[in-house]
DNA sequence: GACATCACG
DNA sequence: GACGTACGTGATGTCC
C-alpha cells in the first residue's frame, strides 16, 4: 500500500446528501417480503454503484470515503443553541433506513466515516486539508454551499447529479467571493435552514459587496462605522457578537480528531459476496443483477413472492374514524361525491340490504369511498323501528332521499365506463343492483384480488383482509343486527349506527383495492385476475340471477313417496334392531350394531364413537340384514332431506326457479363452489338419485342441454406429466381405462375384463389425487400389498407421473405454492410442516396444478361463452366443474352446441397449447336427467 | 358449533 | 419403525 501523496486524489462523498438526494427522487418503494421502506436504500445504492463505475477520466479517485453525520448535537450547539433549530423532522419512513445505508456503503467496501458530535462537514473540512496537505487532490462529492469554503488548489466540488465540477471560480459565481472567504459572507448573510443568523437584512449578494470592500469580515467589523448607508452601519455595529458567532458556526473544523488515516481510503474491490448479499437482502433485483453481470458472478436468488412476514398487518397512514364518515341525506350532497367519482374514475362501492339473498333481498342504503377515511352513507329504505305504532313500524325513517331520486343520480355513475367499480365480492352488489336496473359496470373485486394472490393462504372475507391487511378489525354487524329470533334486518338500524358500520366498509374496501392493485403484478398473477376472476362476475351474476326451473310437483310426490319407503324400512330396522332408536343417529345405531348385536367393527373417531359409515355397512351387509336396510334408509333420508324436500324451498315464488350462488373464491383450486342450494352435487349415480334431475326443466319449447368435458383431468395429467402411452391414447380417442389397464397387467384391449378396467380407473383416478397404497387398497377393497404393488407397476409403465409427482412437491417446498397452467397459484402452507399435515399438503398440491387447470378452462370457456351464444335464444345456467348446462330453444339445439362445444374445447387456446385434444360430449333433454 | 355422513366432480 | 393416508366441495341431522 502506497503512502497517500502527490498523484493520489481523494474522493468524499458527503452521505446526508446522497440519501436526502435518493430518497426524494424516488417513489416510497418497500420491501416486497416485510413492507420495509427501502426506497432511499435502493436510490443511494444505485448512485453509489454509478458513482464507482462512473468515468471519471482524469479526475479518479485514487482514495475513496463516504461520510456521514452522527449525532444530532454538535459543538455548535454548544455556541448556539438554536442551531439547525427549526430543521424539519425526519420522514417517518425514512429514518428506519439510515442504518441501512451505512451497511450499504459497506457493503460496497467503500470505508464509511463518521464521528460523534462532528457534522460531515467537519470530518470533510479535516480530511480535505490532510490531502492537500500531503500534496494529493480532493473532490468533494456534494453540492452543500457550506463545503465551498473548502475548495481552492487541488480541492474541487462535484454535484453528482449534474455531473459538474465546482472550482474556484465555480465559487465565485455563487458567492461572489473566492473559497477563503465564503465564511465571512456566509457569517454575515447567515442560513434561514441551519438557523445560523447572521446579520439581519443583509444577503449574500450584499455581504460579498461588503467583504470584497473591506477585504474579510474582521476589518469590516472594526471599520464599520465607514459603511454609507445608516441601515447597514447600524446593523453590523449593533449585531457584531452574533456575526461573530454565525462565522464559528459556518466555519468547517479542519481538526477533527480522526481514528484513521488517509491511507485507510484507498479504493479497494468489493467483496462479491458481501454486496451480494446485502443486496439480495434489500431484494433489489434490478441492481443484483447488474452487479452480478459486472462482477461475473452469478446473481442471487430473490424470492419473488412476500415472505409470510407480510402477513403483519400494515400500519394504516390514516386511521379509521367513524365520525368522519358523512351520512347524505339529501340530493345536493350526493352529488358532491357523485362528482369526486368522476373526478377520479374510480369508487368504491357497497350496498346494505335486508339479507343474504340477493334474488330477494331489498336495497336499504348505499355507502361510496372515494380516498381513505373519506366515505359516506346513502340511507334509503330505513325503517323507523322506535314507533310502537302498529304501523309506524313500516314507516320510512325522516332523513332519507327516495330511493329512486339516489338511484336515478348514481345509475350514470354506477354504469359510467370511464369510473371503476370497486367492491368486495361485487358480484352480490351487482346482482342487487340489476334488480333495481342499474347495471353494473366495470368492476374491480378485492376479494378476487386476494384469491388470485393468496389462495390458500387465508379466507378472502373483508374481515379477514381488513385485519391481515390493514390491522383493522372492522366493526361487527352482529350487535347492529342481534342474533336468533329477535334479529333484525338492516332497514331496522338506527341511520347513524348503520352510516358508522356501511361507510367503513366502503372505505376498507377501497384501501384494499389500493393496497392490492399494485401488488397483484409483482405477484405475477394480473393475468389470472384479469382473465380467470374479474370477467367472471357477470357471467356469473347472469347465470344466477336466470336460475333454473325446477317442478315443485315432481319433487313433492317424490318426498312422498320416499317418505312412505323410509317409514317402512325404519319399522323393519326396528323390528331387526328388536328396540326402536333414531335411525338417523351413528351414534344409537353403532351402540345397536357394535354392542346389541356384537359385531365386528372397532371404534374410531376421535369422539371415541363407533364409525358406521357407508364403507363400514357395506361390509357388515354380506353377514346380516340389518346394514342394508340402514344403508336403503341412509339413501332416501339423504335425498329426501336434502333434495326433495330443500330444493322445494329455494324456488323462489316470483321466478318459479332456482337460483343457486357460486362462490367465486369457494375452492382453493380456482373451481366454484355452489351454495343456497348447491347444484353441483345433486344426485346422479344412482338410479333413484339421478330421477331428482327429472324435476330441473326447460321452459316450454325449451330444452335443457348439458356439455362436458370428457376426461379433462386426465388429459391434463397426460400434458403436464408428459406420458407419451396416455396421449396418444386420447388423440386415438380409445377408452382410457382399458389402455391404461392393458398397460398395466399385459392385458390385450380385446381381451379386458371389466374387473381389470375397474381396478386401472380406481388407479388413474388416485394418480390424480396423490395416490398412496393404502388408500388405493381401501377403494378396491384389495390387499394393501396388492394395491401398492399395481402403483409400482404404473409408475415404472408411466415414469412421467413420478417425474411430475417429485417436480411438484419439490416446486411446492421451495416456493409455498404451485401452479395451474394458466398461471393460478395455489399456496400450499403446509408443505413444510412435520406430522400428518405435510401428507395432505403433499397430496393437494400433486392435485391442484390439475384440479386447477380444469378450473381454470372452464373459466375461460364460461367467459367466452356470453358473446359466443349471443343472438341464439340460448342461456348458460349452470356449472358443475366440467359440465355446462344450457338452457335452448328448440330450434337452435343443434347450433348452440356445435357453438358451445367450439368454445369449450378451444378455451385454452391461445394462452395454453395442450399436447392432448379436449373433447365435450353434448346432450339435450325435457330435464336434466335426459340432458346429461 | 362440532361431528358424522353422503351427495357431486 | 410408527403413523395416517386419495383431491376438491356443501348440506343435513344429531348431540352437547
Amino acid at each position: 500500500m502506497s503512502k497517500f501523496g502527490k498523484g493520489c486524489h481523494l474522493h468524499l462523498i458527503d452521505g446526508s446528501a446522497f440519501i436526502f438526494r435518493a430518497y426524494h427522487a424516488l417513489p416510497p418503494l418497500t420491501r416486497k417480503s416485510d413492507g420495509m421502506p427501502i426506497g432511499a436504500v435502493s436510490g443511494f445504492c444505485n448512485m453509489l454503484q454509478r458513482y464507482v463505475d462512473g468515468d471519471h477520466g482524469p479526475d479518479a479517485p485514487t482514495h475513496l470515503a463516504v461520510i456521514f453525520d452522527k449525532g444530532s448535537h454538535t459543538f455548535r450547539n454548544d455556541l448556539y443553541d438554536l442551531y439547525k433549530a427549526n430543521r424539519e423532522a425526519m420522514p417517518e419512513d425514512l429514518r428506519p433506513q439510515i442504518p441501512l445505508t451505512r451497511q450499504a456503503t459497506e457493503a460496497f467496501n467503500i470505508p464509511c466515516k463518521e464521528l460523534e458530535g462532528y457534522e460531515a462537514d467537519d470530518i470533510i473540512a479535516t480530511l480535505a486539508c490532510q490531502a492537500r496537505k500531503a500534496g494529493g487532490r480532493v473532490t468533494i462529492v456534494s453540492s452543500d454551499k457550506d463545503l465551498m469554503q473548502l475548495v481552492g488548489d487541488g480541492v474541487e466540488m462535484l454535484d453528482a447529479m449534474k455531473n459538474k465540477r465546482i472550482d474556484r471560480e465555480g465559487v465565485f459565481e455563487k458567492f461572489g467571493v473566492y473559497p477563503e472567504r465564503v465564511v465571512d459572507v456566509q457569517a454575515l448573510a447567515g442560513d434561514s435552514v441551519d438557523n445560523v443568523p447572521g446579520a439581519p437584512g443583509i444577503g449574500i449578494k450584499t455581504a460579498a459587496l461588503l467583504i470584497n470592500e473591506f477585504g474579510d469580515l474582521e476589518t469590516l467589523l472594526d471599520r464599520a462605522e465607514e459603511i454609507k448607508q445608516p441601515k447597514r452601519r447600524q446593523t453590523l455595529i449593533e449585531k457584531r457578537d452574533q456575526i461573530e458567532l454565525s462565522k464559528k458556526l459556518v466555519q468547517l473544523d479542519c481538526k477533527t480528531p480522526l481514528d484513521f488515516t488517509l491511507d485507510d481510503l484507498e479504493l479497494r474491490d468489493p467483496d462479491p459476496d458481501k454486496l451480494l448479499s446485502f443486496l439480495a437482502e434489500m431484494e433489489f433485483r434490478t441492481l443484483s443483477k447488474r452487479i452480478a453481470d459486472k462482477l461475473r458472478v452469478e446473481p442471487p436468488v430473490i424470492a419473488d413472492t412476500p415472505a409470510p412476514a407480510a402477513d403483519e398487518p400494515q400500519a394504516e397512514e390514516i386511521p379509521f374514524d367513524a365520525s368522519k364518515y358523512e351520512c347524505v341525506r339529501d340530493a345536493a350532497a350526493l352529488r358532491k361525491w357523485i362528482d369526486q367519482a368522476q373526478e377520479r374514475g374510480w369508487v368504491a362501492v357497497d350496498t346494505e340490504t335486508t339479507g343474504l339473498n340477493e334474488m330477494v333481498a331489498d336495497l336499504v342504503g348505499i355507502s361510496l369511498c372515494i380516498e381513505p377515511g373519506e366515505a359516506c352513507y346513502i340511507p334509503l329504505t330505513h325503517r323507523d323501528g322506535a314507533s310502537d305504532d302498529l304501523f309506524g313500524s313500516d314507516a320510512l325513517a325522516e332523513g332519507q332521499m327516495p330511493l329512486d331520486e339516489a338511484l336515478a343520480l348514481l345509475k350514470p355513475v354506477l354504469e359510467d365506463p370511464s369510473i371503476l367499480k370497486i367492491g368486495q365480492n361485487m358480484k352480490y352488489d351487482a346482482k342487487i343492483f340489476a334488480r333495481y336496473g342499474v347495471e353494473v359496470a366495470p368492476i374491480d373485486d378485492t376479494m378476487l384480488m386476494s384469491y388470485a394472490m393468496h389462495a390458500g393462504e387465508h379466507g378472502h372475507g373483508m374481515d379477514t383482509l381488513s385485519e391481515r391487511y390493514l390491522g383493522h378489525t372492522p366493526i361487527p354487524i352482529k350487535p347492529l343486527l342481534g342474533s336468533g329470533k329477535s334479529a333484525i334486518t338492516f332497514d331496522k338500524v338506527p341511520i347513524d349506527e348503520a352510516t358508522a358500520y356501511a361507510a367503513e366498509d366502503a372505505d376498507i374496501t377501497l384501501r384494499l383495492w389500493k393496497l392490492f392493485k399494485p401488488q397483484l403484478h409483482r405477484v405475477q398473477v394480473t393475468t389470472v385476475y384479469e382473465t380467470l376472476e374479474r370477467p367472471l362476475v357477470p357471467v356469473l351474476a347472469r347465470m344466477e340471477m336466470h336460475g333454473i326451473k325446477v317442478d315443485r310437483d315432481v319433487l313433492s310426490r317424490m318426498s312422498n313417496a320416499f317418505a312412505q319407503k323410509m317409514a317402512a324400512l325404519e319399522a323393519e330396522i326396528h323390528e331387526l334392531a328388536g328396540e326402536t332408536f333414531n335411525v338417523g343417529s351413528p351414534a344409537q345405531l353403532g351402540e345397536i350394531l357394535f354392542e346389541k348385536m356384537g359385531l365386528e367393527g372397532g371404534k374410531k373417531g376421535k369422539t371415541g364413537k363407533y364409525s358406521t359409515g357407508a364403507d363400514v355397512l357395506e361390509d357388515l351387509a354380506t353377514e346380516h340384514e340389518l346394514p342394508r336396510k340402514v344403508l336403503d334408509w341412509r339413501q332416501l333420508s339423504k335425498l329426501k332431506s336434502t333434495y326433495t324436500d330443500a330444493l322445494q324451498t329455494h324456488i323462489n315464488p316470483d321466478t318459479g326457479r332456482v337460483h343457486t350462488s357460486y362462490a367465486i373464491t369457494g375452492a382453493n383450486t380456482g373451481r366454484l363452489a355452489s351454495t343456497d342450494p348447491n347444484l353441483q352435487n345433486i344426485p346422479v349415480r344412482t338410479e333413484e338419485g339421478r330421477r331428482i334431475r327429472e324435476a330441473f326443466i326447460a321452459e316450454p319449447g325449451n330444452v335443457l342441454v348439458s356439455l362436458d368435458y370428457s376426461q379433462i383431468e386426465l388429459r391434463i395429467l397426460a400434458h403436464v406429466a408428459d406420458i407419451p402411452a396416455l396421449k396418444q391414447a386420447f388423440a386415438d380417442g380409445l377408452d382410457i381405462h382399458a389402455m391404461t389397464a392393458s398397460e398395466m397387467f399385459d392385458v390385450p384391449l380385446d381381451e379386458m375384463t371389466p374387473e381389470i378396467r375397474r381396478k386401472a380407473k380406481a388407479i388413474n383416478f388416485g394418480v390424480i389425487y396423490g395416490i398412496s397404497g393404502f388408500g388405493l387398497a381401501r377403494n378396491l377393497r384389495i390387499p394393501r400389498a396388492e394395491a401398492q404393488g399395481f402403483i409400482d407397476r404404473y409408475f415404472e409403465r408411466f415414469p412421467g407421473i413420478r417425474r411430475y409427482m417429485d417436480d411438484t412437491i419439490a416446486f411446492a417446498k421451495e416456493h409455498g405454492y404451485v401452479q395451474t397452467l394458466f398461471g393460478r397459484k395455489i399456496h400450499t402452507t403446509e408443505i413444510n410442516a412435520k406430522g400428518p399435515h405435510a401428507g395432505f399438503a403433499r397430496r393437494a398440491a400433486i392435485n391442484a396444478p390439475i384440479q386447477g387447470t380444469a378450473a381454470d378452462v372452464i373459466r375461460r370457456a364460461m367467459v367466452r361463452m356470453p358473446e359466443a351464444i349471443d343472438g341464439l335464444p340460448a342461456k348458460m345456467l349452470l356449472q358443475v366443474h366440467d359440465e355446462l348446462l344450457f338452457e335452448v330453444a328448440e330450434d337452435a339445439v343443434d347450433k348452440t352446441i356445435e357453438i358451445a362445444r367450439d368454445v369449450m374445447e378451444n378455451a385454452p387456446d391461445p394462452a395454453v397449447k395442450l399436447d392432448v385434444k379436449l373433447t365435450v360430449d353434448a346432450g339435450k333433454g325435457a330435464n336434466w336427467a335426459e340432458a346429461h
